[in-house]
RNA sequence: GCCCUCAUCGUCUAGGGGACCAGGACGUAGCCCUUUCAAGGCUAAGACCGGAGUUCGAAUCUCCGUGAGGGCACCA
């Protein structure tokens, strides 16, 4: 049975790599039938922010990732918060103690800070408490120094870590650094707790980012002090700018809520997300969750960072957006109409603009001139293409006017059938006797519908009023 | 500085020794369709980082460069 586990810090919002990170957890577990776990760590009680949890299980449920246990759904693996698990780390920290492959540092802090960029380096050195005899042990805890637990790391040869994208790796142990299990305030550090509550969690998968690669083989080393076996491991290549740099909160780039805020759908971006870093062998691009479920396989996960594209996820997006029934992207679309146009059929707009709409926070834009005619240049009326010209269109305009008029019934077909009537009679392109009108009744060069679907829209008052102010204007 | 990983069109990628004068998608350009613009259809330009090997044969394997990224905290 696999399981999988996204395990995230509650410090912000659900952020891109995260996002896909927990995509790939899951699909892994659920390609197989297995079971997704969330679990939180919290760990660092400086940065925990505890109503980022709620962030997480919004971005989780916006995704479509429904876990199977969790703080909040149970289990029998818990609790699922390692702040809540502080005497399991404490105990197995002691069995490391005991067994001689950790120890008692009683050493003051050395903690590198966010800013800390330019931090000299020099090679790794051993602790100087890795030989403290147990009577100098008693006698620094005698003098009350609280002392945090480092990993004996073995002096000399080397840890091979396999994962399963990556292959084989090789690290000498003299380039691990006797890393902390346990800090002085009780709690656990990420990659000791992590470690236990894997094996203790049942993890059979672990799903996560490059940046941890290097801490791989002190897992490897931990397992094998405790005498457990690793779950297998899949370090995922990182998500990058266009420009190259890391994607990352701190820069200022968008998390997976403010995708969705400008106007993604998240169907759309967990679509994108699953295809930087993975391919499903076939020419297929297009997915929702469901279909990744089916074909998901991880020995297809790539190797090499990929460069988040925006112009990529438009594309995307908009093609998730024709997917939608008319009737779901009217309700999406409902929210980014302006009030005044309440009074329009919005639903006929709604299925206007569903084939051209990209991201949802274009439709304002889109939408606009249907409330208010915008000022427009009369060089609009000219379009090679159409045959158009000022004169053509102050006749078709004066022609058209009191046909316009006198319809009976104001609808797009029937406004199509009596102007194409019109051409036909007049000797005209129909294309000729449209674009005067469309851009009378609309006063843009683009819009997204054609004249006689923006008239049936506008209704008959509205149209013939942008009619008539055309054709004075082209008369002067 | 030390360690690790990576390297195919501008971008995401296919490719696992001959099927590759390297395929698809986004973007770009052009054409078609058309009541505009889109959407859709068709077409075009566009890449194997460099150098040595191995081999009858290398985008594919090896090594060395170079470039990019990550890590080296009582952060995750």
């Amino acid at each position: 049975m696999i399981r999988t586990r996204f395990a995230p810090s509650p410090t912000g919002q659900m952020h891109i790599g995260n996002l896909r990170t927990a995509l790939y957890a899951y699909l892994i577990a659920k390609h197989e039938g297995g079971t997704f776990i969330l679990r939180i760590e919290d760990t660092d009680r400086s940065r925990n922010q505890p109503e980022a949890l709620q962030g997480i299980y919004r971005g989780l449920a916006l995704a479509g990732l429904e876990h199977d246990e969790g703080p909040n759904k149970g289990g029998d693996y818990g609790p699922y918060v390692q702040s809540e698990r502080l005497p399991i780390y404490q105990e197995h920290g002691q069995r490391l103690v005991e067994s001689g492959n950790a120890y008692y540092c009683f050493c003051a802090k050395t903690e590198k800070t966010d800013d800390d960029e330019e931090a000299s380096y020099t090679e790794v050195t051993r602790d100087p408490c890795r030989n403290l005899s147990p009577e100098a042990v008693a006698e620094k805890f005698s003098q009350g120094i609280v002392p945090v637990i480092r990993q004996r790391i073995p002096e000399s040869g080397s840890t091979t870590y396999d994962d399963l994208i990556l292959g084989s790796i090789t690290f000498e142990n003299n380039q691990l650094d006797d890393q902390i299990l346990l800090k002085s305030d009780g709690f656990p550090t990420y990659n000791f707790a992590n470690v236990v509550d894997d094996h203790l969690m049942a993890i059979t998968h672990v799903v996560r980012g490059q940046e941890y690669l290097s801490s791989a083989p002190k897992y490897s080393l931990l397992y094998e002090a405790f005498g457990w076996q690793p779950p297998a491991y899949a370090h995922m290549p990182l998500i990058v700018k266009e420009d190259g740099s890391k994607f990352s909160k701190r820069a200022g780039d968008p998390g997976f809520e403010d995708l969705v805020r400008m106007g993604y759908l998240p169907s759309a971006i967990l679509n994108y997300v699953a295809l930087l870093g993975w391919n499903p062998g076939t020419d297929q691009e297009i997915f929702y969750l469901e279909d990744l479920v089916k074909v998901f396989d991880f020995h297809r996960i790539n190797v090499s960072p990929a460069k988040f594209s925006f112009d990529k996820l438009n594309w995307m997006n908009g093609e998730h957006i024709r997917l939608l029934s008319p009737e779901a992207f009217h309700a999406l679309a409902l929210p980014y109409y302006p009030e005044s146009l309440r009074n329009l059929d919005l639903e006929r707009v709604s299925a206007l603009i569903q084939l051209r709409t990209e991201k949802l926070t274009e439709i304002p834009a889109m939408v606009a001139f249907l409330a208010e005619l915008p000022a427009y240049e009369l060089d609009l009326f000219e379009s090679h293409k159409s045959k158009s010209s000022l004169e053509s269109s102050r006749k078709v305009l004066a022609n058209t006017l009191p046909l316009l008029e006198n319809m009976t019934e104001w609808s797009n077909t029937a406004l199509f059938e009596q102007l194409k009537a019109y051409a036909q009679e007049s000797g005209q392109k129909v294309g000729t006797v449209m674009w005067p009108i469309r851009t009378a009744v609309s006063g843009l060069a683009f819009t997204p519908g054609g004249a006689t679907e923006l008239a049936e829209i506008l209704g008959k008052d509205e149209t013939l009023k942008r009619v008539r102010l055309a054709l004075s204007r082209l008369e002067s």
